[in-house]
DNA sequence: CATATGCGTTAACATAGGTTAATTTATTGG
DNA sequence: CCAATAAATTAACCTATGTTAACGCATATG
């Protein structure tokens, strides 16, 4: 019983989500509805697996989840943060149909609605409201992407991570500095030097 | 009577690339047709400036273009090499009507077909299939984007110069190295260093 | 033809950030 | 609550890449 309220209460953040992009009929909310599922994820656990080609796309309900990359010697790369009302996936693999090259992990215990592939192709051309969400949704990863190109390209160390902090308040606090390091493409200890003036002050 | 076989010959080189990417009615190509303009720019002309709203985006039909970022220190840096049959502009201002950060010049003699902002908008949603074809070229675009991520996160210099000459074969030949050595995030005097040994073989 | 300008190369030196390892501080599980 | 383990810090040292500058070659210009 506690799901179910519970599912009725996650989807309402899903549709309040769509609908902010997208005005969406009334018996396209209920198909929606009626095809995507709840996903639980405990922390630790892989939503997608590198090797596999990837099932699912998901839109966050509650949790944080990390996309990772393994190197053949076993390194561990970050490439990024999924937060709640966010949609995760590794896409670039879902997208064409490839094997994912990376990993997607819940770093705390997620709730997330998934929709599989054949059905999100079919539903995309299903009414025009759904590709225009998609297509926000590619824009603003592409946005998205090519800011975080430009800092990698053309900043430092110490400036990416003030840009972190900005781009995701409070995250510091909820993930690893590892994980945060290697997602700013540097050394653990690099970042752990670059944060010590921070502690200093106020923290 | 040059220009104008001119345009019929470029707007069949557009043509068949949307048809590759979806079918397009008769009458949808007929349109289309009527509210493209063909541009003819010169080697160094600026098709996009930093500061102001994109106008326009364009498919380059024949030449080569670039677009880069200049800092507040005036330092150059190149995000990105447009060739024949691609799609160029300054995509997130572009999509987002804000002022661009980025330039876009040609750097040969270049044909394309500009559509402007207003035009595209509407355009899209007048047929499914233009908001397709929209929807692959982003999709495109972000793979790509996600792929140089990974570069330019954990790859060295040395390996990215390598993937340059695969991604982009022939480039290196016809675009100046400093600009290069920009697009992959190093000075010019280390690709000058990585290059040295390519010299000494086949080259 | 002579000169200026722009680009690529090379060398010498400087520096950001990486690596390893020892030490301290958190977190987890019994 | 303690022991075991994982994570973060710090220091010493190392390396890739940046910076500056001198030089040479090519191309464009008077």
């Amino acid at each position: 019983m506690k799901h179910l309220e519970n599912r009725e209460e996650n989807f309402n953040l899903l549709i309040r989500y769509l609908q902010s992009i997208a005005d969406i009929p009334d018996d396209e909310l209920e198909y929606v509805k009626k095809i995507v599922h709840i996903k639980y994820l405990k922390k630790g656990d892989l939503f997608i697996k590198a090797g596999e080609v990837p099932e699912f796309c998901g839109f966050i309900c509650s949790g944080l989840m990390r996309v990772f990359y393994i190197d053949e010697q076993g390194r561990d790369f970050t490439k990024l943060f999924n937060r709640e009302y966010n949609f995760v996936s590794s896409y670039a693999a879902f997208i064409e149909r490839n094997e994912s090259l990376l990993n997607v992990e819940a770093l705390e215990d997620t709730t997330l609605f998934v929709i599989d592939y054949d059905l999100f192709r079919m539903f995309i051309d299903r009414h025009s409201c759904w590709l225009k969400i998609y297509t926000r949704a590619l824009e603003k990863f592409y946005v998205i992407k090519e800011r975080r190109e430009g800092y990698l390209l053309w900043q430092d160390a110490k400036t990416r991570y003030a840009q972190f902090l900005k781009d995701f308040p409070g995250l510091e606090k909820r993930v690893k500095q590892y994980y945060i390091a290697s997602y700013l493409g540097i050394s653990p200890v690099s970042l752990s030097r670059i944060r010590a003036p921070y502690a200093k002050t106020a923290d």
